[in-house]
DNA sequence: AGAGAAGAATTACACGTGTAATCGACAGGG
DNA sequence: CCCTGTCGATTACACGTGTAATTCTTCTCT
């Protein structure tokens, strides 16, 4: 899968959320943060476009964005590489990483539980 | 704290794992895959002390390098990132996905849950 | 002493990315 | 029917990064 720059990703974030949009639409949604210029959106676009992580269908004169990809998948992948590159892949050594830095609340860590305990049945 | 690359954590990597170095013996344990010339792995020192995460030292006319910065504090920044952009900073969403992903072995799962149940004492 | 090896510093260059401006086509309002 | 605004497409440009080669300096061996 195509990578996807850290400035394409908050085009990509706002497709997920909604699709399919109009170049103007996703400007328009884009966070405020950012301050980007609608010009800027339509550059994003392009090379979403290009990467194929995006498609667009014709509506009158103007297109229609929607995402190619699943958002669940991209996030996986990327989660993957930092877990590997980071952690030589043991997910526990993520954990144990977060645990030290008081990264979990104790809501976190039921939550946690929780989730793993459903897994094993 | 500054921004790694991708290329030049690969050099961090090595001087994390023993320091001081020469920039020769870098090269010599950048691995493999990697094909990095020694002029390569020179140009990655330089900009590492620029970006302020490595130090040298003289010794006689070459320098001995040796990071700058902890290797834990770089890693908790890092995933600390890709935590908020693609989970909205929740850990247990993370965890989720890895779980929805098949990405947790039960060896994994014991291991994780022995570590929190030693968090909540 | 001179030649070659070894170091760091400087320079190079293409590609990705952030951030647009400009251009050319077209549609809708007066 | 023409002007103006709106689209997508093309072009721009600086900075980071991967990947070196070249240059300048100094040490060492013959």
């Amino acid at each position: 899968m195509e990578r996807i720059a850290e400035g394409e990703y908050t085009v990509m974030e706002v497709l997920w959320d909604e699709a399919p949009l109009t170049a103007a639409d996703v400007a328009a949604r884009v966070p405020e943060e950012r301050g980007w210029s609608l010009a800027t959106v339509k550059t994003m676009l392009s090379r979403l476009l290009a990467k194929g992580v995006l498609t667009h269908e014709e509506d009158g004169r103007r297109y229609l964005y929607r995402p190619a990809i699943r958002r669940e998948d991209y996030v996986a992948a990327e989660s993957g590489r930092l877990i590997d590159r980071m952690f030589g892949g043991r997910v526990p050594a993520l954990v144990a990483q977060l645990a030290a830095r008081d990264k979990l609340t104790p809501a976190d860590i039921a939550e946690i539980e929780t989730l793993l305990k459903a897994l094993k049945s």
